[in-house]
DNA sequence: CGCAAATTTGAACGTAGTCAACAAGTGTGG
DNA sequence: CCACACTTGTTGACTACGTTCAAATTTGCG
């Protein structure tokens, strides 16, 4: 597989020079494969590689020390992962892989390389870092205000956007591919709870579910009753350097 | 006041060369006061300019339609503000001065000059960037997984640092400049509930409190409790490109 | 001093958690 | 190919943490 996923992802924002092309290939010369279940990184450990996720599904996650689990963010093709072995010697989470995935190793230096001589891709970078803050302020507001059900809804209109993303044949209806428990512990519930949350949605009418397959029927009343805002969208980049 | 709040605190992580200080400089040339309760950026308008706090205490925040509050971040001398107006029209969150400040407004274009004649301010600007990130990858963990009296905890350490990072002198005691009610939109709880985990901690000898100061008495039970780690220290940052 | 805001406390309530049991898949090795 | 183990999903009964509502008290400020 040639090319660069995070070019792909980049190019949907600017239209990158052949010069910012070859550099961003660079990052992902060398690639892994990662089994599902597999973990990438463990929390605590030094490594601090970083990636380029090209293929599969991942998320990262912290445990407490009583046992429970947070998940932090799902990970999608074009995603930089592991960015915090930037600046801890020790990953302050995990990184695991929930299906069969796909990532492109590269090292803190060859990321101060691109720095130094593509400042337009690093100001890229800062966006994708500042659209990655704010869907975390979101996510801090759904868990510090909102209902369960709102939580729930949140995170099946955001899965279904990211997998658009990158798989434009995704409509309404998409393969969860987390179980209930993984959804209970990004959204901060039960996997118990998210049961009766998926199950009140679907008794409202709003979503379908049908083996592992979530079919969004209301996307409208889902947004409204989740406090959902895609921040992919209505980016203003005009400010951005000249290449 | 002359110099560049942004460069003492990046200073904290490098020797800063003549040449970054003067570039840092420019981002501070205006200032702006801005009063107590009064409001710099609000959720939804445009404007989109970036600032610099160079004095007191700011926060950011979100309203839902249910009229709660969520506060995202708590925002001390030396931090950029406002940083989500690089990307997006409408800012996503609104900052409000919890004292009396002073400001620093830039725009985009310079930060845009910044990263381009500066690869390593550019770098460590994305080191802040990580760390605020990991920030609120901890609150998200503190909000969906921890109990109420952890949360509060947390809270009282996280000031604490934060006022020690700009004002040395400050040790174990300081005024919280808070509401309960602030505290409650911050942690994702109500003011009351708040006020019973503040009681709840001093009974267990963990904090003191008198008219607004509170006193950390026992700061590794409290760390314990709160599950906090400071993410300003133990950092490695010997990548960074040659300035 | 007087008013508004903030804190404190109690009582009742409700959302989400816990525990438990069972059903339905899913995969593995005999 | 089936038997068995294990994970995942589902449901009910009970519990508890934190909320809501209300009222009293204290604090801060003009």
């Amino acid at each position: 597989m040639a090319g660069s996923c995070f070019a792909e992802v980049l190019s949907e924002l600017v239209d990158l020079t052949q010069g910012e092309r070859t550099a961003l290939e660079n990052l992902e010369e060398r690639q892994r494969n990662v089994r599902r279940g597999a973990i990438l990184q463990r929390e605590n450990e030094t490594g601090g590689e970083l990636y380029i996720l090209r293929k599969g599904l991942m998320m990262s996650y912290v445990l407490l020390d009583d046992g429970s689990r947070q998940i932090l963010r799902f990970l999608f093709p074009g995603d930089m992962l592991g960015v915090s072995g930037l600046i801890y010697r020790e990953a302050p989470e995990t990184l695991c892989a929930l299906s069969d995935c796909v990532v492109s190793p590269f090292d803190r230096g060859q990321l101060a390389q691109l720095i130094i001589s593509h400042p337009r891709i690093s100001a890229m970078i800062l966006v994708y870092c500042q659209i990655e803050r704010v869907s975390l302020t979101d996510r801090l507001a759904a868990l510090g205000r909102t209902s369960a059900k709102a939580r729930v809804a949140a995170l099946l209109l955001e899965l279904r956007n990211r997998l658009r993303a990158t798989d434009k044949s995704v409509e309404d209806d998409f393969t969860l591919g987390l179980t209930q428990e993984e959804v209970g512990d990004a959204t901060g519930l039960t996997a118990v709870h998210v049961n009766r949350m998926l199950r009140q949605l679907e008794e409202e009418g709003l979503i379908a579910r049908e083996n592992g397959r979530v079919t969004l029927l209301d996307e409208n009343s889902l947004c409204r009753a989740a406090n959902y805002v895609n921040r992919f969208e209505r980016l203003d980049l005009g400010w951005l350097p000249r290449p």
